[in-house]
DNA sequence: TTTTTTATGTTGATATATCAACATAAATTT
DNA sequence: AAATTTATGTTGATATATCAACATAAAAAA
């Protein structure tokens, strides 16, 4: 049994790395200039208006550390601009540039492309079952 | 089904990073000074003697540069040491350390107990089953 | 044998992850 | 109101990932 709970988690591994390859490597090759996690922070800037940067690091399973430096990098490459919040003191509001409107509405119609590919040979209830298996890993690990 | 796509994307995500967490965590409260990815590198040069770091990299998903700066942390902490080859020249060999060696000797114990934990509720043929579609992911994403 | 290619490893630059410490404004308690 | 706690965000330190460039020894080709 041990050989298989060893090779089941080697596979985990191995797949997620493989999508996330892949993935990068569509959005560089679109010329997006952005990176995968950049793209998700920003997502979620977008869906979820006035979202704490606290929050976004929950939904998207990040340190809020990361998603502060995420947002520098986000800045810096202007898809965004940070700006005192008016009426919460130390909360930051995000304003979204035109080059971040522009990628992301871009994006937004590409990404699921990307998932469609990385899944086209999955049947749909296999998808389910393989989640709901996660699901109880993430049960399991979470004490 | 795009809906049902990202879900999917997003459970694996999570799962990877709550049972990394939990082996982490596990690792820490072991007292064994070691990380998850210090301590893979040196199974593998233990597992597989004289294995080149190239082959290291192959084997768990990562890149070279990876392995090497690693292998620096394994050697700063004293797991193992970095000689000259004897007789192939641009090659390293790694000998481990008395601490390396009761380390793993210790954690070839108690890994796959972590690893039996995370999957207590999974029964084999659903592993197996989760891994055949992980399998068509990496197939589908590795072009 | 000289030249070229390949194998192996390191280093620099940049992006991200994680933990802990810190700063500070807002909300709550006393 | 003053003191304490909570929410939010940043920063430092360290570990890791990735790509590209480099160094160099070994192997292969010319």
């Amino acid at each position: 049994m041990e050989q298989l709970n060893q090779s089941f988690f080697y596979t985990l591994e191995k797949a997620i790395k493989v999508y996330r390859q892949y993935f990068q490597t569509q959005l560089k090759n679109a010329g997006y200039g952005i990176t995968v996690d950049q793209w998700l922070v920003l997502n979620m800037i977008i869906d979820f208006k006035g979202i704490t940067q606290t929050e976004i690091a929950e939904r998207i399973f990040k340190d809020k550390a990361s998603i502060s430096r995420i947002i520098d990098l986000l800045v810096i490459n202007e898809f965004v601009t940070r700006n005192p919040h008016p009426s919460h003191g130390k909360m930051i509001q995000i304003d979204i540039t035109a080059k971040g409107t522009d990628t992301i509405t871009n994006l937004k119609k590409e990404v699921p492309k990307f998932r469609d590919f990385a899944l086209r040979t999955i049947a749909d209830t296999s998808k389910k079952e393989v989640q709901s298996v996660l699901k109880s890993i993430i049960n399991n690990c979470t004490i």
